[in-house]
DNA sequence: GTCATCATGTAAGCCGTTACATGATTGC
DNA sequence: GCAATCATGTAACGGCTTACATGATGAC
């Protein structure tokens, strides 16, 4: 799922580890707060499948002038003592591959599996990289899930007030999220027609908001 | 937060575990699809600190009558095969312990932290168990976490449309929620109110939901 | 020259999952 | 008698968190 989301906004274009925390946070507020203590290793794990590829911060000198001190100067020393053991610390600037861009677009699509639960909101953000029928296919499992769910778990009644008050919310909500996805699947449905049989209307951009 | 509703549940009286999980997912819609490999651990650790106690499943003869029936020996001697080398197979019933209620109240009172974002649903469930100015606070501060979520991240336009459209809809959904417990926190104080100074309506039993 | 912020990483551990293995009960 | 379901457990593992450790940069 942190990869989805990585490769995702890497998709975009290049970030540093960094930056790709905030977007997180900013645009997805869904997966708010991913720790570095698993945003990083992904990121080295990524790097390690080729998944992405480190472009080293243009604003750092990318070819180091090799210091022909063998012992240097203690300022420097310090500020390069890792170039040669781990690597410099500094900006790491990450970049999709193709193979990334592969890896994505299965992780995007694939997953039949319970766990879109969870990430169906961070498949839809990223809905413009999948083929219309995908798109169209997507919302309705995920419709097809709530309303199992709804029809899935209501006693309701014979609960105490404050348990009652939690569940009769929480249904409503998924209420709503089917709503929402039937707007969704309307739109979809709409684009799609419009697009395979050109009629007079040109009807660009549609908002799905 | 498994314990947590561990505890809850078992509050209302002795259950066994494959109860407990059945009722995790139909009350608790929240936590659907507990498994056996978190639960019965989960449980086995409570017994081990002693916040619950088994007591052997009523519906078996405890003491076991000789019973003459034929097909009932078969079974009586596979059920006891067990019981020298690790305990029988079959129901283990499991109630609350005095420490165990003590846990309980004070998982649910505790809890500054920020994971009661996803525990929140759990602890309003429970909050017959909570004081009504436990119960109070307990609103208050989710309902300050979620103004928060608020206002720290919706830059939202400059978004394609998708993202856009999530991003929104988590907004909405936020708001509704706010406006939920906003409804209850109004209930809570109503409550406080006509049952510190009592005045001249009764009005028992007001329903938060 | 020091503080806040940006930036990257490691280590330990929690909490939960899936997959596996087994036994008991009930209905046909 | 056999299948479905009820019921309990173990083993391996995965993903994410917290806490820790370090370094660079810019503002004042």
């Amino acid at each position: 799922m942190l990869d989805l989301a990585i490769l995702g906004l890497l998709s975009d274009g290049p970030l540093h580890g960094y930056e790709i925390r905030r977007r997180l946070r900013a645009q997805l507020g869904l997966i708010a707060n991913v720790s570095f203590g698993s945003l990083y290793p992904a990121l080295a794990r990524l790097e390690k499948a080729g998944d992405v590829a480190v472009i080293e911060g243009q604003d750092l000198p990318v070819a180091l002038p090799a210091t022909g001190s063998l012992s240097g100067q203690r300022a420097q020393l310090r500020s390069k003592r890792l170039v040669g053991t781990r690597g410099r610390r500094s900006k790491k600037i990450y970049q999709l591959t193709d193979k990334g861009r592969t890896t994505f677009e299965s992780l995007l699509n694939a997953a039949p599996s319970n766990d879109d639960q969870r990430t169906f909101g961070l498949r839809w953000s990223f809905a413009r990289f999948l083929a219309p029928n995908a798109r169209l296919a997507l919302l309705e499992r995920r419709r097809a899930q709530l309303v199992q769910g709804l029809s899935d778990g209501v006693p309701s009644d014979e609960l105490d007030p404050y348990a009652k008050s939690v569940v009769d919310h929480a249904a409503k909500g998924v209420e709503r999220d089917i709503a929402w996805l039937d707007e969704l699947i309307a739109i979809e449905r709409a684009q799609q027609s419009s697009t395979t049989n050109p009629p007079a209307s040109p009807a660009a951009e549609v908002s799905p908001g």
